[in-house]
RNA sequence: GGCCCCGUAGCUCAGCGGAUAGAGCGGCGGACUUCGAAUCCGCGUGCGGAGGUUCGACUCCUCCCGGGGCCA
């Protein structure tokens, strides 16, 4: 997805190549505005040499009105050099567009649940659990960008043993004692024992006011509890056999490594696995009207993708309708010492003391410009320390900056027709922003939102290359640059959006 | 034992088949009487190893080494 301005020269110039052109910003400067390599996909195919057929595109692409030069290099590539009337254009469709630029990528307009987070309500929220909303929630956002309808709800177990845990270590706190050994030894249980009544409430309750702290808003929330109860609805629509007193999903006929329990036989309880609740939740899911189910989950549920499509062949829908994303864990480091985040000893690092710390937006920054794959160990002191020099703050500035001439400008006209020849910041800045809605569109298909904090900060680094060579406010080219001013302003605060950060006007 | 992720500059990372592999941090040296210096400019022989596919591989495939994790 490409702006239409940048669309319009591929296919003028796949018109004259007879194939798909697609054009590319060459890291060196010498090799033009944009480069193709389709002379050297081409060669094969047409049995010529890719020199010889760059030459011929060459020789055309230079009668293009939008073409100013056209040069072949290195085994075959099409080097372009574009018109200051085609910089122009190409920042008119930025501004026309207006916040809107870079949305509406989407093929089609899905239903799209994003479940993410979805700790058991037996703790604060900690870094880990930060790391699963800052990813989910930006892919969510990035799913709004590109056109589709999007809900984030938190699922919840209510009634498992770790809750029972967490209530017996609040009663024994209520009695004056120790909690178990396996229960739950925070402050935050003496202070949920002072209050009335069961703490899972109250609990949930502060979950909810750190993640509205951090910026994600939650529209449903799930229980596991009132999911189990529905299990017997879902019975007849599984492939199930009993073994040894247990009831089992025949899972692996169906995709899974292995078969499981969904029930435990009477000599375990006869109670369901949080597994039955699997199952009833994703048939609910899919049932209540979403065409896509994503699932945002820590790598160490990397065995579930299996299951989740082994039980949605099961139930008879679609396994590619629902998706897991797995990001790789938090490690917290005080020092050189590896501080594990054990919520049952009490030694936890919470997402509110994270903040406390460094603040929303350096965390939200920190935890999704690693790609989810990527390991992030936190240094909480060094993280605490640096944050002056937090990239962040870099790219906020620049959008602080920009404000900051727009108050100076008062009311002057903003523009985007070129005063004549443009200066190579000027060209580069334009070049820069119309990446945008490919970077945006590339980071929503492959869940990869790291890609706009890596992105934003190429942008703040031309603006400010920009800046720093030419006066803004002053002589023709005045509203020419004040509308490169606001549409280096919108990206830079859709980019900033996108991953949960402000941008601020001041700083 | 099976499976998942990672290995790129001193450190933290980007890079998903193209040209001379890039940012930030740290280090050294420069640039403000003018719209915001939280800024800009300059300084870097690094893709764990070996094969393979390709005109072309950090990128795809196989094996090995090293680190982290899940399951059994």
């Amino acid at each position: 997805m490409s702006p239409k301005t940048l669309d319009r020269l591929s296919q003028a110039l796949g018109g004259l190549a007879g194939a798909a052109v697609e054009l590319e910003r060459p890291s060196d400067p010498a090799h033009g505005d944009y480069a193709s390599n389709v002379a050297l996909r081409l060669a094969p195919l047409r049995k010529q040499p890719p020199r010889e057929i760059a030459e011929e595109l060459a020789h055309a692409a230079e009668k293009l009105p939008e073409v100013e030069r056209a040069e072949v290099a290195g085994p075959g590539f099409l080097n372009l050099w574009l018109t200051s009337a085609w910089f122009g254009e190409a920042l008119a469709e930025m501004l026309a567009a207006g916040t809107e630029y870079g949305s509406g990528s989407a093929e089609r307009r899905e239903r799209i649940q994003v479940e993410m987070v979805s700790a058991n309500p037996t703790g604060p929220i900690t870094v880990a659990h930060a790391r699963n909303g800052a990813y989910g929630d930006s892919v969510a956002r990035l799913l709004e960008l590109a056109g589709h309808d999007v809900e984030r709800e938190y699922y919840y177990n209510d009634a498992g043993l770790q809750v029972e845990r967490f209530r017996e270590s609040v009663e024994a706190r209520r009695r004056g004692e120790e909690p178990p050994e396996e229960g739950y030894h925070g402050d935050y249980v003496k202070d949920l024992a002072a209050q009335q009544g069961d703490p899972v409430a109250p609990m949930l309750q502060q979950i909810e006011t750190t993640l509205e702290r951090f910026r994600i808003h939650f529209d449903t929330w799930a229980l596991q509890s009132e999911l189990e109860q529905r299990l017997g609805e879902f019975l007849p629509r599984l492939d199930t056999y009993e073994k040894d007193g247990a009831v089992w999903a025949r899972s692996s006929a169906y995709g899974d490594d292995d078969d499981r329990v969904i029930i435990r036989s009477p000599e375990q309880g006869g109670r369901p696995t949080y597994r039955a609740a699997d199952i009833v939740y994703l048939a609910e899911k899919l049932d209540r009207g979403y065409d896509r189910a994503i699932y945002v989950l820590g790598s160490d549920h990397h065995g579930t993708r299996k299951w989740y499509a082994a039980i949605a062949r099961m139930l008879g829908y679609d396994p590619e309708r629902v998706e897991v994303l797995l990001y790789q864990l938090v490690h917290l480091v005080r020092g050189s010492q590896l501080a594990r985040i054990s919520k049952r000893r009490g030694d936890i690092v919470t997402l509110d003391e994270l903040i406390d710390e460094i603040g929303v937006d350096a965390a939200r920054w920190y935890l999704v410009s690693r790609g989810p794959d990527q390991t992030i160990d936190i240094d909480v002191e060094l993280a605490a320390e640096k944050t002056a020099k937090n990239p962040v703050y870099y790219v906020q500035y620049s959008h602080a900056r920009i404000a900051g001439i727009f108050r100076n400008a008062g009311d002057a006209e903003v523009g985007s027709g070129p005063p004549g020849e443009l200066a190579d910041e000027e060209k580069d800045l334009i070049k820069r922003l119309a990446e945008f809605p490919g970077i945006a569109a590339e980071a929503t298909e492959r869940r990869g939102p790291h890609a706009i904090p890596n992105y934003a900060i190429r942008v703040a680094d031309d603006f400010h290359r920009f800046y720093t060579e030419h006066r803004v406010l002053d002589g023709d080219s005045q509203a020419f640059r004040l509308g490169l001013c606001r549409a280096s302003q919108a990206v830079v605060a859709r980019c900033l959006d996108l991953i949960g950060v402000e941008a601020p006007e001041r700083m």
